[in-house]
DNA sequence: AGTGTTGGCCAACAAGTGTTGACCAATGGC
DNA sequence: GCCATTGGTCAACACTTGTTGGCCAACACT
């Protein structure tokens, strides 16, 4: 999060630049890569568009600083395979809940290639080395970590994008105790 | 499909209508509400702009007009409950390989309201009533169709839509034999 | 003090959008 | 053969978008 070491001499204008970054997660989470303009990002900052593209290049630069997710997944240590199930989707509950930027991938992935790849990128990374660690056979990582994927991202689209009403009305505990076991198969179950 | 009655008189220009309806569903699938433009459908249809507006009166009418979609879901007969939910995936895969109008409607949903409304009309009415005949308390109906939704939209979406390697690499039967279970547990299993 | 750099606003551009209305050509009933 | 209806094109309007360049004020350094 913060500056550690020499890497950026802090400018003057770092709170403009964080407040861009900011309204554009909120923007692209409510709206999607197209209908988020950037007049509209720039009016929530409280500035000029133009200090927009100064800072961002192109609303494509704008959209890949915005959108720098890190999953937090748990390392090796700290991982019962026998509950990683529960666990991970607790975990990606509350990184949905807490960071916009997930909710902003997922719509803007729906219809923009760049937004697509990234998310495949975060998921296809992160969630793979995960499953190498917990299931049977390393060789069906890709596959079963697609399968965790397919289950989780269904969840986080019916739950913060459509908003279908029975999974928002779902508590959390709820949610874990029914797609823990799911995981928990796709991952650990003998393939 | 057919006209069925006196519903309708044919039009002559029932050809062209009907070429709009489709390249309008490949356009939306493709693209997502925002860019498919009027223009391109009408291009791809082989006609004037002005001739969709003519038609469908507005993108929103001819996004309506589009995506008017039938789940096909098996009636209570030929449904055994205990092998529904294998029945339920192989159902639905079918049915998005054939019909690109689900395509277009998922990738719709993220970023348009209207569209999302209609994702959650078409697996509320549909799937619900089916949910209601198999699951253990009808109150919970719901609630478990929505969970099956939540699979099953999240294999769609990383399938169609993100078009994750993994997931596009996998079967029909190996898809039906990993979720199936999954979806049979949401629906069936005591709450 | 003076000067270069930085942060910021304003006005405009070119392109593309949904949408409209005037106009033409073919059809079909009388 | 006449004429109303239908199927279709063309050109334009009003607007929004991403993006650019010119200009001004505040700062920092010497």
């Amino acid at each position: 999060m913060t500056d550690a070491g020499t890497t950026t001499p802090p400018r003057r204008s770092d709170a403009t630049r964080s407040a861009i970054l900011t309204a554009a997660r909120e923007r692209f989470a409510a709206d999607g890569y197209e209908r988020a303009t950037i007049r509209a990002i720039a009016r929530d900052a409280g500035i000029d568009p133009s200090m927009v593209m100064r800072y961002y290049g192109s609303k494509d630069g704008l959209f890949a600083a915005a959108l720098d997710v890190d999953l937090e997944l748990p390392g090796p240590e700290g991982l019962d395979p026998r509950e990683v199930g529960e666990v991970l989707v607790g975990h990606f509950l509350d990184m949905w809940e807490e960071n916009e930027a997930l909710t902003a991938m997922l719509r803007v992935g729906a219809t923009n290639q760049a937004g697509a790849e990234r998310l495949q990128g975060v998921f296809r990374d992160q969630l793979v080395s995960l499953a190498r660690q917990v299931c049977p056979d390393p060789e069906q990582a890709p596959t079963r970590a697609a399968l965790v994927a397919s289950q989780v991202l269904g969840m986080a689209l019916t739950r913060y994008v459509l908003r279908l009403p029975p999974t928002v009305a779902l508590s959390r505990e709820e949610i874990v105790a029914w797609l823990g076991p799911t995981v928990q198969r796709y991952l650990t179950a003998p393939g």
